[in-house]
DNA sequence: CTGAAAGCGCTAACAG
DNA sequence: CTGTTAGCGCTTTCAG
């Protein structure tokens, strides 16, 4: 590679071509209409012997805008992924790019990102993370930033929210397993300071209230970290096992994330249980296999992909209009497989 | 959000604290060493009472180089994901940002997103995408576009490359196989026009040849498409139904795809099959889950994380030294589980 | 120790 | 239909 090598600019084709930089700048971006056919040509020809590309630093300084959205996201979970997929396929569409910052739950590193947001000119973000707090929050918002928050459910004025009824669905899941005939619910979740989960145990307790079974506060199966999201899928197995010995009782576990179903099977299978006429299992979200389980897992459907093509449609509006914020709910469903 | 909101910059911290922008400059980047701490404090402090924060995209325009480097992947399959995360790591440890491009297998979008990485001012690029065509990979590198490849063992001028040694490891894979006593050993791979799969191919005929077992044509699996990469599960599943009734004269297969074992898994115990008594499976690559299946797979491991890790810190090298390019195998070792 | 001035590559108002 | 000019926010000589 030339070390000295030169991009040309829009003044190398205007030299060439023998017309002004302003000249070449119009026909490039078939602004003013009105030039002539030989003009345009040249114009054109030069740029194109040139191998010329236009520097978008330049035209973004000049704009005050990028076409950079963010994606703060906590960990490489394929579910974020998926969300990852959606945002990218609208944000292309549309001429943008997606930076994604990856935390890993680490609080130090979500501030040198919220930071790095700030400066690098992204002029949107959206963020799945569960991590960061209100006060980021605010310094985002205070520095003009659209903000659409995935999966928080967390009202903020000027900031958007796309998820499911997480509530309401954890509700319908509940209700299901009740009407299926089991009576030993087990509500198997992360920390409940993590607001999806909340919400999720508010409609689990919803489900049990609604048939009249008594909550039973023992049958709250609490991990009390995100193990399985930070790779630490081992120790997530142990507790789990833990866990699953202490309550043998149960005939039925709902679960907050699409991990634990599969190490559940393992557990399970281990303990010479099967599903799901010793235990059955539910789950809020999927994975790509847990229809390939034996048996395949029940699940309630996120809609990962849309909720990230959806949150790039709406980051992008509100970066048009900042006045512009919406709080959607996406429709959910159960998916009865093997498993239930 | 307000409007007509408008981003403080260094002249309104000049004029605030009384002195020029120049000066501001120094101040805030810590050059030129020399100036009273008295200017020092009172610059800081207008800083920060306006929350000044930089504008990036003027200085890149001027330093004309920007913190941002690509990262093109051909889908969301984990593994990407995993690699993804090592970008990440060492990019923002060194002050870089990833921007992410999934072309999701579509040839069109390569291009654009190709187009687009020159014109974005990214700094250098990560491909981890089997798609990129020579033509295209030729038009980065006329642009001076430092690039690093993934998992593709590719080798050209210029462009650096970091992968596990495919065709030695398949051939270890093989030989392990051969050794642990199975005679008829499928080998199951998308299309042998991926340079990847090629090299495990060869070493799967290497690895029959040093145990001079004939190398027998129908026991190669092809599937005819990368479906299990494109989130075409079902499809893959299909063929692969199909695929494993021909052949139940086979008692182990060498999958190329971590993806492949799990549906595998599934489809033999729908056909009353043991692994691994009826059918040994080991797999290139591996899921977070694969150890948690019954049984756990075994498998050759791909260092994801550290690929992308490496990978990133090379294209930095890249970066500061365009003469710099390096062809490295990562160490890679066969993992023993239950499948086997 | 600090200021003035130029310029990175581009867009756009204004003038013709 | 086209050229001149100014300026986006920043860094960096060059003077003083």
């Amino acid at each position: 590679m030339n070390k000295d090598f030169k991009k040309p600019t829009i003044k190398d084709i205007a030299r060439i071509s023998g017309f002004s930089h302003a000249t070449v700048s119009r026909v490039l971006n078939n602004k003013g209409m009105f030039y002539s056919n030989e003009t345009k040509e040249k114009i054109l020809n030069a740029a194109k012997n040139l191998k010329y590309v236009p520097n978008k630093m330049a035209k973004y300084l000049k704009e005050n805008k990028t076409n950079l959205i963010a994606y703060l996201t906590p960990t490489d979970h394929p579910f974020y992924f998926s969300i990852l997929r959606g945002i990218n396929d609208y944000a292309i569409k549309n001429g943008y790019n997606v930076s994604v910052l990856i935390s890993y739950y680490d609080e130090e590193k979500e501030k040198i990102n919220i930071d790095s947001l700030l400066s690098n000119q992204v002029i949107g973000v959206i963020i799945s993370s569960m991590l960061i707090n209100e006060e980021q929050l605010i310094k985002l918002n205070e520095n003009n930033m659209p903000i659409v928050l995935i999966d928080r459910e967390d009202k903020h004025e000027n900031i958007s929210n796309i998820s499911i009824n997480n509530r309401e669905m954890a509700f319908k899941a509940t209700d299901y397993l009740i009407k299926s005939g089991y009576k030993n619910i087990g509500f198997l979740s992360g920390p409940l300071k993590y607001l999806n989960f909340l919400k999720r145990f508010q409609g689990y307790k919803d489900g049990l209230e609604y048939n009249s079974i008594k909550f039973t506060e023992s049958n709250v199966l609490i991990l009390d970290d995100l193990y399985w999201l930070k790779d630490n899928l081992s120790k997530t197995y142990e507790l789990l096992t833990e866990i699953i010995k202490k309550n043998m009782n149960l005939d039925a576990i709902l679960s907050i994330s699409s991990s634990l179903p599969i190490l559940l099977l393992k557990i399970l299978n281990n303990l010479n249980l099967k599903v799901p006429s010793d235990m059955a299992i539910l789950s809020f979200s999927e994975l790509p296999f847990s229809k390939y389980m034996t048996p395949p897992i029940s699940a309630v459907i996120e809609p990962s992909y849309d909720m990230g093509y959806e949150a790039a449609k709406i980051l992008l509006k509100m970066v048009d209009n900042r006045s512009y914020s919406k709080f959607i709910y996406l429709p959910s469903k159960i998916e009865i497989r093997g498993s239930t």
